[in-house]
DNA sequence: GAGTGGTCTAGACCACGGT
DNA sequence: CCGTGGTCTAGACCACTCC
């Protein structure tokens, strides 16, 4: 064996995932043990141990205590499970792939003091100031997603609607460096309102998913709350469940 | 200090977890430094850290390499996001705490062999033998759900209406003595079908949200494939994404 | 009983954050 | 610069699977 690199956990776990893409062990449908992979890449148990949980985080492998780590069935059909398994910007990028036009139309831009109602709905204390802006997304022509967003004015100052009509999370995180630390996501399937039937291009549905976001920076403050109202039969979610 | 029992990371988890939720940490809004924890439960780095990432994995807390770790906000309206975080069982738990009367309808019950078509849509193996079962869920009188289910018959061998009339899963799991390792989900809004408006009670909307699931037991083996189509207005997702 | 992953200990050094 | 979590090493013992 020639000179390596010293080997970490993340490129073992770059070198497993391509190999397992690449079917290398499938006709076992098992990862060598561990003590083969840490001799292979001459490391230590806590690398090898890391760089398999990552790819049980994805979806890849799974791992039994006594028996070894058994790889996933994984076909052409069910590798879009694994797409998507997180992304922290809205509906923009989840779509990513497909070479799509887009176009964003601000049809409302506010900054307002939180009342009880508001609130009740969003999380934030009454009386601080938040921006809230409402954003129609066109995505090919079609009037696809209207976002409805609220920050919290202390924690992301300055918002204007040139920024909104471009990217507000680029602001947010180049401009203002704030860390996009967590997102926590809830997803229903709302009968349509007013505001919807006139925004959307819901031809003839009379329903829309609601995508709705709370998103926490790395000092654990809570600094948006955002509905997604989007029309029928062209998003998708993705969720991996583990035991 | 009294005699303590060896803390273990389950219990430091547990312990962290009830300070968290009571207040305990709610001032400085950080949990106190690892070595800080190491000293006060007389144990390793090790258990300390898979505590804190447990805690991570539900949205609790956020590391931050150099500062510590921090608490994320959390209010009596974003308790809800916190909850679901993984349920393998079908909608029927996705309620879980309201007191529902639950009944189901097994409408279609049949074995057959997998085509191209079907092949194409379940990610089956054409050729083999697969159970195709059509049930309704009605939650208090609402014809609320229609699973749609396919599952290996290889795998999951003797099904019969009867077990379908009370729980395939809990046959799966306690008779067959499977383990369901993984379940991957994609979750849709989809234009409700003649299917679906002639099963469910719609109401006046056309459409419906449509979980999508292969499961996985502990061989890596897809033993399942289901479709839920649910009614609108009734059923909550959440997701946990962080960076 | 042999093989395997899960838990745990006791260290070390590094990378990042804040002062 | 100091304090903090992230990575890593080298061991040990335990719990589970399978023969």
């Amino acid at each position: 064996m020639t000179i390596m690199a010293k080997n970490n956990f993340e490129t073992i776990y770059t070198t497993l995932k391509a190999r397992i893409l690449a079917g290398d062990y499938s006709i076992k449908m098992r990862l060598p043990i561990e003590d083969e992979l840490i001799a292979e890449f001459d490391t230590s148990r806590y690398a090898v141990r890391k760089a398999i949980q990552k790819l049980a985080d994805e979806g890849l492998v799974y791992s039994v205590k006594g028996r070894g780590v058994v790889l996933l069935e994984h076909t052409p059909q069910t590798q879009q499970f694994n797409l998507n398994l997180s992304r922290t910007t809205g509906l923009k990028a989840m779509n990513a792939g497909r070479n799509l036009d887009y176009q964003t139309d601000v049809v409302s831009f506010k900054q307002i003091i939180v009342d009880a109602e508001l609130s009740e709905q969003t999380a934030f204390e009454v009386g601080i100031p938040v921006y809230a802006i409402q954003r129609v997304r066109i995505i090919n022509g079609t009037r696809a997603v209207i976002d409805i967003n609220y920050f919290n004015a202390q924690l992301i100052p300055d918002i204007t609607p040139s920024i909104a009509k471009k990217s507000i999370y680029d602001y947010i995180q180049k401009k203002l460096k704030v860390k996009i630390a967590v997102v926590k996501r809830m997803l229903r399937v709302d009968t349509a309102q007013t505001v919807d039937t006139q925004t959307l291009d819901l031809e003839n549905n009379n329903c829309i998913g609601n995508m709705i976001s709370i998103s926490f920076n790395d000092a654990g403050r809570q600094f948006e709350y955002t509905e997604s109202h989007f029309i029928p039969n062209e998003f998708i979610f993705t969720q991996l469940i583990r035991n």
